[in-house]
DNA sequence: TAGACTGTATGCATTAACGCATACAGTAAT
DNA sequence: ATTACTGTATGCGTTAATGCATACAGTCTA
């Protein structure tokens, strides 16, 4: 499967989110060990980055043991892909959650109506599939 | 109360680090509204980063609205600000959640799961006062 | 063998991030 | 007025991130 890369400008660097998504889309199964993960140059062109910045991220990707490389062959996602540390990834929502709740009280706003709203849109872009 | 911030080599810039850590402290309620943020050169030198790197952070998080700056005073945490209207107010809410599952998405978190924490954290926090 | 596809690599230019040092400018307490 | 503290600003140098173009090198299929 092809899973949704998208990128955003928080000054997090690009390469450090696409490795960041794949390695989600691997965790969450969207992409499964031993299939074959998107093309360099089609990420490159898909998300209009460079193919060198592309690279940056699977060869990250590729020393955590996440994918595999191989050279004019394709990459593919391990067979036995890390697994994803769960204390970490509850740290990411921990970390995001509150982030979220001090934005929206500088910003006069409710975290429960924002979490609402954000469930609510998640949700319905979930039912388009 | 002073916030433990924590550097890491994640690719991910300095500022960008101690912006979400502080924006964490305040979502967590370890930083409360009106009091004082750690002086600049306070978490300049604890965190032994430049001092240009810590206003960097802290001049995007008073931007965002979460703290304020004061010349020569320190800075501070925001204080909630006054209700506006309903329309512009929905508005907010909806920016604020775009916001969320975009940034979500791209730390590699689902949104979902985003807004369920931000609702246990909210009514916990509602549940103290 | 030819062509298409895939990863690897280089060079050049621009911008951002950062550290380090130094200085300037308000504020408040003594 | 002096001193200490706080934010603001500049200059210099280094490194990293990116984009853009171009080229090289394996692999696979027709």
């Amino acid at each position: 499967m092809r899973p949704a890369i998208h990128i955003e400008n928080n000054g997090v660097p690009v390469y450090v989110q696409i490795r960041e998504q794949m390695l989600r889309a691997i965790g969450a199964g969207v992409l499964t060990p031993g299939e074959q993960m998107p093309t360099m140059r089609e990420v490159a062109v898909t998300l209009k980055v460079d193919l060198n910045t592309v690279r940056h991220a699977y060869t990250e990707l590729e020393e955590t043991g996440a994918i595999v490389i191989l050279r004019a062959r394709g990459t593919y996602v391990a067979e036995r892909p890390p697994p994803v540390d769960p204390a970490r990834h509850a740290g990411k929502i921990e970390s995001l959650a509150q982030q979220a709740i001090a934005t929206a009280h500088a910003a006069g706003v409710d975290p429960v109506d924002l979490a609402e709203r954000i469930l609510q849109l998640s949700k319905r872009s979930r039912d388009k599939k």
